[in-house]
DNA sequence: ATCAATGCAAAGGTTTTGCAAAAAT
DNA sequence: ATTTTTGCAAAACCTTTGCATTGAT
C-alpha cells in the first residue's frame, strides 16, 4: 500500500510521521496530473484538519519534493506548484507541459524527444544534462475556437 | 541604427522617449547573452543616472518585454531575469538554457529540435505552439571536474 | 524523556502601486 | 498645456523563519 511506502520513506530519513504530512501525501496522491500551488493544498487540507497551518504545507511539499515523491514546477505566473510525479508515475525525466496563453490552462504531455539533444549539448560543451524542463506556450484548442468566433463576430 | 529604431517603437504605441529608457534598452543591449536581474540592471543603471529607481527598472523592462525587444526568463531563483532576444537576435524561437546545479551559472544554446515535438502536440491535442522554452539541468564542465577531484581527495 | 513538527505571527524577499513632482510631446 | 513618466515610499505578494507548544518516537 502506497501510504506504509511513504511512512518508511519517512522514518528512514529519520523524520516523523504526522497526519499533516499523511494528509498532504493524500491531497497529491488522489489529484495525479494538477498542479497546485501551496494555496490549493492548503484549502484542500483545511477540509479535513481545519488547524492546519500554511507554513506546515510549504514544509510538507519540501519534505515531498526532498523525497522525489512531488515535483515542483513553475508557470511563472508568481507561484510555485506541486504535481505528482517523481517515483509515482516514473515519468520524472520525460514530463513536459503546454500552457495556454488565454486561459492558463496547462496540459501535460510526455516525451523523450530530447534525447538526442542532450546528447549534442554533452557532446559540445561539456555539460551533462540530470534533468530537463520543456514548456510550450500558445493556445489551447478551445481558445483557439472561442478567438476565431471573436474574429468572426467583428 | 538600433537607437532610432527603438525610438520609432516607443512612438508608435504612444510611449515617450526618456532618458531611462534609452538607458536601460543600452544596458540590455550591450550584453547580448547574459541574463540580468532588475537589481543586476538598476545596479548598472546608478552608474550613468544615479537618480533612477528600482521600479522604472522594473517598469522598464516590462515594456521592452512587451515591445518584444527583450524577453524574460527565470531559472526559479527567486528572481525574474532579462535578456536581449526577440527581434534583435531572431533566436526568439530557439534560444535554450542549460542551468548548473552547482555553480549556478548558465549556458545559453540554440537548437530547433522541438520542431517535431511541436507538430505532434499540434495534431494529437489541437494546441498551437506559439513560443516554447527548454532548460536543462545538470552539471557544466568545470563543476563536474571539480567534483571529480573532490571524489578523488576523499 | 527526547527530539522533531506544528501553528501562529512576524519577517523576508522580490515586484507592484499610489501619488506628487518632473519631463516629454 | 496636456499627458506620460519618474522617484519615492508604502503596499502587495508569496514564501520562510523564530519560537513556544504540541505531538511522535
Amino acid at each position: 500500500m502506497e501510504q506504509e511506502v511513504f511512512k518508511d520513506m519517512l522514518r528512514k530519513k529519520g523524520l516523523k510521521v504526522t497526519n499533516q504530512r499523511m494528509l498532504v501525501l493524500e491531497i497529491m496522491a488522489e489529484r495525479p496530473g494538477e498542479h497546485l500551488t501551496a494555496e490549493d493544498i492548503y484549502d484542500l487540507a483545511k477540509k479535513k484538519c481545519p488547524e492546519i497551518g500554511l507554513a506546515t504545507i510549504y514544509r510538507t511539499v519540501q519534505v515531498l519534493v526532498d523525497l522525489s515523491v512531488i515535483d515542483k514546477v513553475s508557470f511563472d505566473d508568481g507561484f510555485a506548484r506541486y504535481e505528482l510525479g517523481g517515483l509515482e508515475s516514473e515519468s520524472r525525466h520525460h514530463h513536459h507541459h503546454a500552457i495556454c496563453s488565454r486561459c492558463g490552462r496547462v496540459f501535460s504531455f510526455e516525451g523523450d524527444l530530447l534525447d538526442t539533444l542532450e546528447q549534442a549539448i554533452s557532446d559540445t560543451m561539456g555539460f551533462k544534462v540530470t534533468d530537463h524542463e520543456v514548456k510550450l506556450y500558445g493556445y489551447c484548442r478551445d481558445c483557439q475556437k472561442i478567438m476565431e468566433e471573436e474574429q468572426d463576430g467583428k
